[in-house]
DNA sequence: CGCTCCATTGATCTCGATCAAAGTCCGTGG
DNA sequence: CCACGGACTTTGATCGAGATCAATGGAGCG
């Protein structure tokens, strides 16, 4: 039940970057694909052919490492555009999170071939790699912290400004997706949400529906570790 | 001793990248900083109205936290070009590692001017954007790493790959810049370090000087951890 | 109703942070 | 040239946070 209302979040809210109503000649370009739940968007061999976009649901870039141990390195939702340049040759792969997960997508040759043509298409893929490289920055920070409880709290505060509705935040994600992106294990990952919930910081609807309480500010600031939060807003 | 030793290996060397060579109309562009140790390389509020080019030394990228910690986002060295697009207001320093550090610097609206002129100089902004993107990977992975003796190892392997070199690797930077590199204390940088020493997986010449032995990729394989190396190499 | 997947809770142990103290290296000035 | 001072590095001892192992709790689904 937690799960569908999660779905139907995600299912329901529109694209909401600014550069997401492509242009009429990049339209021409657009084909579309569906995934199930846990579903790869596409064969590992060719997923650096192509530019993407989220359209509704969710999906994770995984590194497989030989161990075993999938390493998180970034997640995208509805409006996010992406491709992955680098790590050609290791092992990366891009997965649906939700139910019912679309994505469009661009042969990567095709356009950019047009970016020299239109300046905004330029603009628009200029675009996307700044807000890559700041959520990269923004997850260098996450993992650098060393209390559980800063890193859950500074990954929901990201998460929060990146869905941009204040009321409660709709996670698309399980519990081992987030430990595999902050780098902690998913009992660890349970534990700080549940701490955090008892000091009233956070507000559960069910166990993927969330709100974060401003104390939280103030919270993040007491013990010996960052006030995270205000780096997170800064940045 | 070591230190002058390694100020000089950074001194000598020259620039790496395939891209360093400026063109004609760059180099009247160009203008140059000579930094001190541990100097600022220019006022925070500029910082962003400048591409940079480490000619001679090491510099550090450097977010202060609020707590007073400091996060260091990235290590730059001979032949390297950046610039700090991003996280514009927070609290970001570039200071130099070594005495006499020297790097060259273009006004980002004169170079980007002339990037519509000139494809080679977009070729060659474009590429640093990648290869900060690329490190910034790495780090990722670095400190996504449980153990700290992973974090090292993976760490050194980069550091190892970006100064091309096979033989001695030299750090220019002290263990409390690898320890705010890696999120982790001084005391665990060196215990982690002499660990690897006794081990054979690392042979010192002083301390800013050591060689990774070829059994460095066997050994990260036995533990409950990655053998992160041949992410590394991959990546 | 039972199955499966996911989340939570508990108990134990390990690794790294922290506090504290040497030890090392280097530059400086006598 | 040698002694002193300061920054950096290493080592030791203790403590706590998170990993790990194990079990329970819940929700959706056949």
């Amino acid at each position: 039940m937690q799960l569908r209302a999660c779905h139907d979040d995600f299912a329901r809210s529109a694209p909401r970057s600014p550069h997401h109503r492509p242009e009429q000649n990049l339209q021409k370009l657009r084909t579309t694909v569906a995934c199930a739940k846990g579903q790869e968007i596409c064969p590992p061999d060719c997923l650096n052919a192509y530019w993407w976009q989220v359209e509704t649901g969710a999906a994770r870039k995984v590194l497989l490492l030989p161990s075993g141990q999938r390493c998180i390195m970034e997640f995208f939702f509805p409006g996010d555009f992406f491709a992955c340049h680098t790590y050609g040759c290791a092992d990366i792969v891009v997965e649906a999170i939700c139910e019912g997960t679309v994505l469009g997508r661009y042969k990567r040759v095709d356009i950019e071939r047009l970016t020299r043509e239109d300046s905004n298409i330029a603009r628009m893929l200029r675009h996307a790699d700044v807000c890559a490289a700041f959520h990269m920055e923004t997850h260098i920070l996450n993992l650098w912290h060393q209390r559980s409880i800063d890193k859950l709290l500074a990954f929901l505060t990201q998460i929060q400004k990146r869905q941009r509705r204040n009321e409660f935040i709709s996670l698309p994600m399980g519990r081992q997706d987030i430990a595999d992106y902050l780098g902690l294990s998913v009992e660890t990952v349970s534990r700080a949400l549940t701490e955090l919930k008892e000091h009233g910081i956070l507000e559960f609807d069910g166990t993927r529906k969330l709100k974060i309480a401003p104390q939280a500010y103030d919270f993040l600031s007491l013990p010996t570790n960052a006030n995270s939060n205000q780096l997170m807003t800064a940045a």
